[in-house]
DNA sequence: GCGACAG
DNA sequence: ATCTTGTCGC
């Protein structure tokens, strides 16, 4: 890793679903859950993974000026798919390509936003859970489509939100960036508290759905 | 048991 | 994720 450094924990690519699973336990504990984060940060950098013939996938990361939405740095990661999807199980077939762009950044970015869950998940360790263990590094997951709990739908204004309930606990929260649009599913990941992480994703969501910084990861992730 | 299931 | 046209609305 060059500004992503030294990961904090050295990951494992398990090649079952059962070690996927296990690995996943192994690693929950270590999600820091109770750390308020950064109330403002400078560089937030945008994750996603797009996918091409169903055996390659290409890790896509760029980096925001919180302030400006101004792109500071961005790079991307193409290979060979090492795990197939799995609901649930997610993580271990985008991390790698992830972790390969993050090793390509200049800078180091004080916010992860992740394109899926974090606590929302089935074992309570998502992608945004995993990468910000990983790295280190707050990270927060934002998905398009509902998962896993129940959740009400939040009323119609921009900034309103509901919150997801798994277990009788409170797993994330579906909030509306944009009147009369369908929520986003915010979640925490790790070093960042539910309350900043949806202040940070609806103060980067000025003109679309998607925050901007998972905006332009997809967009890049597309590129030929 | 069956279907649904982040991307 | 990806395969895909037109269509409704601001």
């Amino acid at each position: 890793m060059t500004a992503v450094t030294s990961l904090a924990h050295e990951p494992r690519w398990p090649a079952s679903v059962a070690a996927a699973e296990a690995e996943q336990d192994r690693l929950r504990p270590l999600a820091d859950l109770d750390d308020p984060g950064p109330v403002s940060a400078g560089l937030v950098a945008g994750l996603d993974v797009g996918y091409r013939d169903d055996e390659e996938v290409v890790g896509a990361v760029v980096v925001l000026d919180a302030a400006t939405l101004e792109v500071v740095d961005q790079a991307t990661a193409r290979q060979r798919a090492s795990f197939p999807y799995v609901p649930g199980l997610f993580a271990f077939r985008e991390l790698p390509p992830l972790l390969a762009a993050l090793d390509e950044l200049t800078v180091r970015p004080e916010l992860l936003m992740c394109d899926g869950y974090g606590v929302a998940h089935p074992r309570r360790f998502g992608l945004a859970c995993h990468l910000g263990v990983l790295t280190g590094l707050p990270a927060v997951g934002v998905a398009k489509t509902a998962f896993v709990g129940t959740h009400e739908d939040p009323p119609p204004e921009r900034g309103s939100w509901s919150e997801i309930l798994l277990d009788g606990e409170v797993a994330g929260r579906a909030l509306r960036t944009r009147d009369g649009v369908k929520p986003v599913f915010v979640s925490q990941g790790h070093r960042i508290g539910l309350e900043n992480a949806c202040a940070h994703v609806l103060r980067l969501s000025p003109a679309y759905r998607v925050p901007e910084p998972i905006r332009q990861a997809d967009r890049l992730s597309r590129l030929p």
